[in-house]
DNA sequence: ATAATAAAAGACCTTTATGTCTTTTATTGC
DNA sequence: GCAATAAAAGACATAAAGGTCTTTTATTAT
């Protein structure tokens, strides 16, 4: 459905909304071992995500990653945009090139409910409401 | 969302529903070019479709793709699992292995309901209701 | 029989996603 | 300054999806 890079950002920024804070960053190692992600392809990931701001690194000893002002209330929309295009809920699921309501494929109206519905939900819900759920033992991250 | 596989499987059968009869079979070429679909791409496509018993083919002069008993009443679904397998459905989006009801991810409700609607429209709609759509001029199968 | 036609089959190529490994750069503690 | 640490950067490897090309096989019409 969605790439992998994708659920690997999302998991890691949940996962270091819950176990970072000005003393303690969050390293790769700590990371890539807690999620269960390759350990280097994490680090592309992840720089990615550093470059685009919504979340802060910082290298040496003690580096890592850790939270900043915008991680929190960053929808899971832009995360999926930061790593899988926003081209992923444009395409015609049966690749007609110009599909619309006014020209639809066949399928149109039911991948428009769905699609619809997860734009829905994933522009509403963010790393902050993900946290807290996790936080609160009602969902979970890993295995 | 799905393979092109899945999508030119598709729109193919509900092509040849559209095109096809006793006397007049439709060959690769007519199909390629009406649904603008890489010829020899396709050749294959339609080979496992045909192995898979949910078309039929016969090769030489006047040879080509036509629909058989199963064709019509063929839903949406069976489509989907033959060009992309079963799993579609069953893997978590953020990628985690063992995700359920009970162990779930922090979007397994938001996608559990998308994924439900579409397991829903894929299993009632079949080649037949897609074809009358195309043929009533509601939805299109190209450009 | 032979030639033409068209699907079946299989070898090969390209691109994208995924993943690994090594080198470089920035930071820290001594 | 120097060594240790950890992210940044980039080269490289592997697998899967998507696509092309050629050869083989079955069918038909002459």
């Amino acid at each position: 459905m969605f790439s992998k890079t994708f659920g690997y950002a999302l998991r890691s920024l949940v996962y270091i909304s819950l176990n970072s804070n000005e003393e303690a960053r969050v390293g790769l190692e700590q990371l890539s071992k807690g999620l269960d992600i390759p350990h280097h392809f994490l680090g592309k990931i992840m720089q990615n995500l550093v470059k685009h701001g919504i979340l802060d690194s910082i290298k040496g000893p003690n580096g890592g990653f850790y939270v900043n002002a915008k991680t929190a209330e960053t929808p899971v929309l832009d995360i999926l945009i930061i790593t899988d295009g926003s081209l992923v809920f444009d395409q015609c699921a049966l690749g007609i090139k110009r599909c619309n309501a006014t020209h639809p494929c066949p399928m149109h109206e039911d991948f428009a409910t769905c699609r619809n519905g997860m734009l829905q939900a994933m522009s509403h819900k963010t790393v902050r409401t993900l946290a807290e759920e996790v936080k609160a033992g009602k969902s979970f991250l890993a295995l």
